[in-house]
DNA sequence: AATGAATGAGCTTTCATTCAT
DNA sequence: CATGAATGAAAGCTCATTCAT
């Protein structure tokens, strides 16, 4: 396969290549249908080596969420230029997460789907990722409400709410946009940044969509 | 010991009694950790019978999916009065949808976590559940066009993509809300519906957010 | 080997059958070389089977000493006569103990060897077995102290020490009688109770062989 | 660190090292239980050199039980003073005997219950050790007989059971002494001299228990 | 209509042992 | 003298699935 079988590497080299494959195989197959032979064959090593340097498959699998998350946050971290005005990080926000996890499948794979299936302790890591994706999101709406002159007369919930929705909006497109042959991560982003961006500006003028009396319902 | 043991029920019941069973058990176990042991045992028949009724572990997850993509399909569907105009349609449609999941956590459980995580075959079953809500939505904007006496300028692929990210947003929100204590069914439909509905508006008058020219960034 | 394939049997049956083959396989091997597989095979039975019935290597290894260490008290108790006089009693004991332990080696093998050897909850358990057969010598001592118009002038650690080092000899000449081809089981009981009774009997005459003084000593 | 990672010491003590890891390592855990990677680590050496050094974990557990073999049966002699009557030299062994076991628990538990309970090349190189004190003990009483004016009139296998049993005490009673806190090595002797001593002299003054005629049992 | 008895196949994990340096 | 890197082989355990009644 191009690569020669290596042998005798140095232990971090061996384990990133590890977390290759097992990011590879978790994203594929799934958790529980994964086995430790497959990752092990994929990485081109022995199974004792794996357990060796990784301890068991629940540890094998927190250090994949572990990585993948990091490397999430960081592109999105690392695209979006902090001077420049809510829309424009926003924008530039949601065109690194799309062009990452359009580039990185199976571990978008391992983070938003294998994760949240397979117990409290690997949903917790993701979940902390998570937090601070909503966390930048709901301080841009802040920083917008403030920009467009209005004083954040949106309750703190109905911000939180807001920006869940948005975080959730995205990631659902994100595996719409693998799934879509001829979606572009730009396109993916545009689609979604115009249907927030109009949403939040007509919320912070003050001219919300207002849901029936409840009296008019069961 | 309370419930009698139950000897010769017609098959009908049995088999509900066995897929109430499944769902309980794969939605909070996941599709693999679950067992036909457990399952035979929650349901209070012997194992054979499991097989000799539902056939295999797969066809059993199948009919858990169907059933409780059917359950919520109807639900939806019959919490929406078509000759409604398009947002109160949308509204119930929401209140429908956030309530049923919030009624049935497991089932939910099944068919957003569990069944997208487990291979292609059970990730159709929910895809064609998730089309027909797509399609209501994508419907509904057009209508809301219409009624804005606007012609549906807006391009169907821009449309699916909205649909997509509201559809996307409903279903991380229904998480969401599951997950938090203190946000209602009616709540939560009130922030998304005023969230999607503002912004589909500002974006029926036709004034788009702009991304900036390419040309502008890496 | 004669026993043809047994199929279908009771539970009850094949327990047993499991743990003959697994107080052999454990006598023989040790616990912790002794190999499910192995223990299996010879009792003709697949290995889930004998997971589903003892539920563990460590369960069924406690099963195994449970047994074999009831079936040798029993075997004591059953052996004397408690209306006859005390040496009686000892001498009956005695040949019960060697004759049992002669005709189980494997069990034995468990019981003094293997148990001891691997850990504090297996241990404990012949140690009550072991309690119980220190009593019953004990016991004794003092009847026959009793009987020899003697006050038990013998304080109770002393008494105490010497039914531990009773029950110790006769364990280590089981082993021995074991290995020592024409040592019959009689011929070690009478060994030992010749050495014991003599010793006991001058004790209680009020002869004790005395220690030289400490200081005489490093 | 406190101890200073050594570096390069002569082969002789590097092995004492190790034997002395390889022994508390076997005592405690057993030798099946006891991994290479344990001891190597508690050695604080590397895996290879002990296998450069020890060659396989059985010729390392050879190796232990021979070097405990005979710091016992060392002590035992060093502690006897063969000048003195029989009776003093018995005394004089047995709390040697109790003094070194009592201080060496780990390698007693190696001699005394791993090496017996894990296959017949290592019972034998402990039955080796077990010939010396039950030869030595067989001597004591044949001394003891003749410095009784006694012509040995006790047939030589009754002898051997004899000091079988003696040997069997002591080795039972060093574990019992072990195990029981407030038992001195001096009181284990001094209970075991005074049992062993009182049988001894009442056998050799001829008045030996006359076990029942076969005929009275079954 | 229903079940107690039974298993083939596979999984995670561990361990004694050896290269190459 | 000494070790970091690596593995073949096996063990304990579980599970979906079936047979005989």
């Amino acid at each position: 396969m191009g690569a020669v079988k290596n042998k005798r590497m140095p232990r971090a080299v061996r384990e990133q290549q590890m977390l290759d494959a097992a990011v590879r195989t978790f994203g594929q197959r799934g958790y529980r249908a994964a086995s430790m032979d497959e990752i092990a064959e994929l990485a081109g090593v022995s199974k004792p080596l794996v357990y060796l340097y990784l301890n068991s498959k629940e540890d094998l699998f927190t250090a994949c969420i572990r990585r993948e998350a990091q490397a999430l946050t960081a592109a999105v971290r690392a695209g979006v230029r902090p001077e420049l005005p809510a829309d424009r990080q926003l924008w530039e926000g949601l065109r690194a997460f799309f062009t990452h996890t359009a580039g990185h499948p199976d571990g978008w794979s391992v983070l938003h789907l294998q994760a949240r299936t397979h117990g409290e302790p690997f949903a917790a890591e993701v979940f902390a990722m998570r937090e601070e994706l909503v966390r930048f999101v709901t301080q841009l709406i802040v920083v917008a409400a403030r920009e467009a002159h209005r004083d954040p007369s949106l309750p703190a919930r109905e911000v939180a709410g807001l920006a869940e929705a948005l975080v959730g909006a995205a990631e659902s497109m994100a595996a719409w946009a693998n799934a879509t042959p001829g979606v572009s991560a730009r396109q993916a982003a545009a689609t979604l940044m115009n249907f927030a961006w109009a949403g939040l500006g007509t919320l912070m003028q003050g001219r919300p969509w207002t849901p029936p009396r409840a009296a008019a319902e069961v």
